[in-house]
DNA sequence: ACCAGGTCTTTTACTCGTAAAAGATGCTCG
DNA sequence: CGAGCATCTTTTACGAGTAAAAGACCTGGT
């Protein structure tokens, strides 16, 4: 996760490498946050699913401890890593990849110009990605960038018409696409994953939460 | 992001880009799943999470589309970013990445020698990132590996005296990092969230769930 | 005025992961 | 038996992201 995202989504912002891309996660430290047991296993019902098994080979290995935290955290791993897997099939036919429809989604949501730093933030993303990214999408035609006349040192980046049909063209499917990918969800979960997430969200955000380069 | 894990971490398995994110999530598309909204923003009160402004913003321009898919799945997104910054300070310590973690984990949970495709499937991740990492833990002296007297394409794996001393040391560590950076969700929300979190990961699994490479 | 220090952005050097091709075996079937 | 195909792993080529340094520009104090 990377962390990338920028909203239909679900949410937030920019990419990231869940990003991550793992996104994922860059060189950082490495727990185990939830391998897999793609392995036979043995359950075949429905309702298993591949952190229970890895949590259960632990536990059979540490008795002792607890791995209640595994529980969340790994599958909140998992389910980002399938979610952006199998939610950017409308991105990839519009040409798009998430860091870049983040960053057009960006100023598409915000309305107004923004310069590459309050994109990179906007975005969780570091100022040389958005630097590589914004060249590349002016080179397509989707941003346009001036400087800014009161201080030279700052850049204000803009939706081209372009652009801003991109993401108007784009946006309705992929939220659809969401949508279909969270059916099969029950309207009661549904309704009570938002509110949790978002308590733990803050929670995380309270703190700093190491800050982009 | 992306996305690996191992367990500690909650979960599931290898990384992912996410990311591996993300980043993240590799180049795949890049549908909005979140971003996030850093900028001042009004409200001072806690419960407020950026997902939720960005939220607020895309309903504003697109007043006719339903935006709940994004406080769900932009959550995860973002929570999986951070926790992957937040969870790995016990691996950093033991100089490990979540990757190679999530390599020597799939080892010690299973508890048994592993082929290379094994440690992929295990992991998440592509057969040749298990290849150099198991590259680069074999020099540290972390794994050894033998060829199978059966069939000479298979390599097997296994942990040496090192590296499972490396993952004894490092696990309560990392459960207990992940404790503390759950603490301070309710009681409630932490028992509520793990099933719907199974419920979704099983949804999600269900699908073929574009195996890798 | 000048200069030390800070801000904003881009560039550079590097790491990591992937996809696709290459190598090396094993296996089946005529 | 051996040709052709499948399987397992590694190698190659490349794209993306990061951290840190470099550039360019403001600003406040003296």
């Amino acid at each position: 996760m990377r962390a990338t995202e920028d909203l239909p989504a679900g949410g937030g912002g920019p990419a990231e490498g869940a990003r991550r891309a793992d996104d994922g996660t860059p060189a950082g430290e490495a727990l185990p946050a939830g391998a897999g047991v793609p392995t036979g296993e043995g359950a075949p019902g429905a309702g298993q699913d591949t952190v229970a098994e890895v949590v259960r080979q632990w536990r059979a290995v540490y008795p002792g401890l607890d791995t209640g935290p595994m529980e969340i955290i790994g599958r909140i791993n998992r389910c980002a890593a399938l979610l952006q897997q199998a939610e950017d099939a409308p991105l990839g036919r519009a040409g798009l990849t998430r860091p870049e429809f983040d960053l057009l989604g960006a100023l598409r949501r915000t309305g107004r110009e923004l310069t590459p730093g309050e994109l990179a933030r906007e975005t969780f993303s570091s100022g040389a990605a958005v630097t590589k990214r914004l060249k590349q999408l002016g080179a397509r035609g989707l941003v346009e960038r001036r400087g800014d006349p009161r201080d030279r040192r700052v850049a204000r980046v803009r939706l081209t018409g372009a652009g801003q049909e991109a993401v108007d063209g784009v946006m309705p499917a992929q939220l659809a696409h969401e949508s279909a990918v969270l059916s099969g969800l029950g309207g009661a979960a549904r309704g009570e994953l938002a509110p949790l997430l978002a308590e733990l969200l803050g929670r995380l955000e309270g703190r700093p939460g190491t800050p982009r380069t």
